[in-house]
DNA sequence: TCTGAATAGTGGTATATGCCACTAAATGAA
DNA sequence: TTCATTTAGTGGCATATACCACTATTCAGA
């Protein structure tokens, strides 16, 4: 219904994954919600578990994030406990992020949610499929949009 | 390559979602700087275009977005010039929403630019493979993840 | 060794987005 | 008509995310 009046919408790459990430998101966060974590915390929570005490760059880089953004996100969650810095004492420009136990016993709160909402997600959506997009995003997110430099 | 590093970050169909609309979306907002508008407000203008004068909420659900979200949205659109709301005189807790004559001389230069993102984007992905995935991002937009009531 | 360039983060500012509590307006039932 | 309910937006607050200017470190040459 809401497409025939909207002509223009479904023809713009940009929008339309804004359009199914706003979607996705309230989704995810409604079922995190009773871990007190967003989808995004989640994320980023899991991120730095897997990675062996990540720097922020490389945790930035792999999430194709602006590393202030990452600064900035990470912000809430050191602030509740859930994770801690350091620098690294072969580059102290570098700094490294881990969880902390109490962050651990939260990610394992909210990995249990993320698994229904994931699992419930595959249902409705159809395993191969939600994987054929997975897939896609990813090859986006490893394209090089860069515009030639006019030189 | 940062793939090898995150085993878990490829599997959550909201992550991949976000990460694809934050690199998808720094490569729109590149192309179009010189209009001086962000991608979203690029978007947001040109729903407002294609409407008939329309309300707040009527924007708001198609673009699945919150309410309260559009109308911060909005704000530096209506501080710039761009558009402007007034009171639906059938209903007053309605505002709707048009361009201003200033607002659609710069959707015009945004829409330039916005071809240039889009046909680079297709160049790259391939045309039918950025249709298809349209299709899936619109198909998830319509779907209901709500969770069934648990009476 | 000294110094200029490159690298890694921080802080400020601005937009993007969501939730909640609240107000105003329209509606429907008594 | 009157009042409870529903509908449409607003404003405050919090997180998400980006860019820019700036600082601290490291590194590569001269």
């Amino acid at each position: 219904m809401s497409k025939d009046a909207l002509p223009g919408l479904t023809l713009c790459n940009n929008a339309m994954l804004r359009r199914a990430a706003r979607k996705l998101g309230q989704y995810y966060d409604d079922v995190l919600a009773p871990s007190g974590l967003k989808a995004t915390q989640q994320g980023l929570l899991y991120q730095i578990h897997i990675g062996n005490e990540p720097a922020m760059g490389a945790i930035a880089a792999s999430m194709i994030m602006d590393l202030s953004a990452l600064g900035h996100t990470l912000k809430p969650l050191i602030r509740d406990g859930y994770v801690e810095t350091f620098a690294d004492p072969d580059d102290r420009r570098i700094k490294r992020v881990r969880l902390t136990p109490q962050g651990l016993v939260k990610l394992d709160e909210a990995m249990k949610l993320w698994h229904v909402a994931q699992r419930r997600f595959e249902d409705v959506v159809g395993r191969d499929k939600a994987e054929r997009l997975r897939a896609a995003l990813d090859d986006i997110a490893a394209h090089d949009f860069d515009l030639p430099p006019a030189s």
